[in-house]
DNA sequence: TTGCATACGTGACTCATAGTCCGTTGACGT
DNA sequence: ACGTCAACGGACTATGAGTCACGTATGCAA
């Protein structure tokens, strides 16, 4: 028996931002120029107190250097909500 | 040399629910009805004219019985923007 | 120790738009 | 004729996008 996932689909986004984000050696800010958002905006997102729109995260993606289907292919979002 | 893929996100969104949609034998109505939300609006989206949250498309995703990964997992959203 | 730069976190705000709710229309099948 | 479905529109409310001022913590150098 697994532990189950209890996070918001929120906070599921903004680990997996901010892993991408650690990964790719930027900081809140630098990712905040590629992708046209605000540094502060990059942050909320991260701690998942937005719900994005698929445009943002596509933004996001982008500067980040990953497709949206690598985006999505984490365990993160392996099951259903 | 592969003809360029010009749809735009939310057209990529649209068309995956849509494919997604008729697979499983919903109609707009019914799919509306299971993720809570406005038959006019899965209509909207299924055609690109809307910037859908993550929260809708995980509400869509969850009525349409597949998890977000498997949601992406198609060759709409293989390439960066 | 002080000063400065870098990075991250947060509350409050405006404005555009996400999402709802009422309805109509046309195409199609029975 | 009737029911079902997709598409669309107008008016409305809820909420996301995007920005700002300000705060904290860290490290480094004078």
């Amino acid at each position: 028996m697994v532990k189950q996932n209890t996070l918001s689909i929120q906070q599921k986004i903004g680990l997996r931002i901010r892993e991408l984000r650690n990964k790719a050696k930027y900081s809140q800010e630098s990712l905040g120029y590629y992708s046209d958002l605000d540094r502060t905006y990059i942050n909320s997102v991260e701690n998942g107190r937005r719900n994005v729109s698929i445009q943002a995260i596509s933004q996001i993606s982008y500067a980040l250097k990953v497709s949206l289907k690598e985006f999505f292919a984490s365990d993160l979002f392996k099951n259903r909500e």
